[in-house]
DNA sequence: GATTCTCTCAACTAATTAGTTAACTGGCTC
DNA sequence: GAGCCAGTTAACTAATTAGTTGAGAGAATC
């Protein structure tokens, strides 16, 4: 199934947008981790674990190795990188926004600015 | 409302992983514009486009600024700031990571890899 | 002051999501 | 092979979301 950067971007941030799902990557640095580890601290149960983690899956963001009955989950950079791509192509254009902000609250105005 | 950055990570992510939220940022690069101009080009109504204008505001991606009828918005990057932040830790711990994975992939083995 | 323009809000629908419990598959161990 | 362990899947619920249309509030214009 090959997604283009657009709908990459979608998936890849869906899944950053959880709380446990980026507990999970953090959790992950550094260190391969079966599903079963991964969910011990979580206040949550094994299967609900295992959705997030194959939405992680899915998204790209993280590697699943399968040892007999052991599931092992690497983090996988490759989808961040892109996120941290378009995030600073956009970061890219603050100065030139913040002066284009200024210029227009500097106008001689009479409008309200709240 | 004061957040905390945990869940100001997850009103920033949320908001970035809709493509049209993110097509409204990208015209936002360089210049301020009205809800208006914003919906132009979007294939869905001025209503809709409203929404995505708050969801983006509430995130602290813009800033409005009102002149009688019209509603200027304008870029904010701070919460931009703190994703690539996020991103940014994780991927310091990729190449470590990285050998982590190497070196597991290289045990003696007789599990499956797929 | 009537009309038009900009924008939001309310009410609704259809789809998605995060969680649950229960059942199941497949691998390890005694 | 009986039973346990690791993990997924199914079926369900409650909440959220992206979109719609229709109505309304306020500002500009004729």
């Amino acid at each position: 199934m090959v997604k283009d950067c657009e709908s990459q971007l979608d998936t890849t941030f869906a899944a950053l947008a959880d709380p446990t799902r980026r507990a999970i990557l953090h959790r992950l640095r550094g260190q391969s981790l079966r599903v079963t580890e991964v969910a011990e601290p979580l206040p949550i149960s094994l299967a609900a674990t295992s959705k997030h983690v194959k939405v992680l899956e899915r998204a790209g963001l993280i590697t699943r190795t399968v040892r007999g009955r052991d599931h092992w989950l690497t983090l996988n950079a490759g989808p961040l990188a892109k996120a941290a791509e378009w995030i600073s192509a956009q970061q890219r254009f603050w100065e030139a926004n913040l002066s284009v902000l200024s210029s227009f609250l500097g106008e001689p105005a009479g409008g309200r600015l709240e």
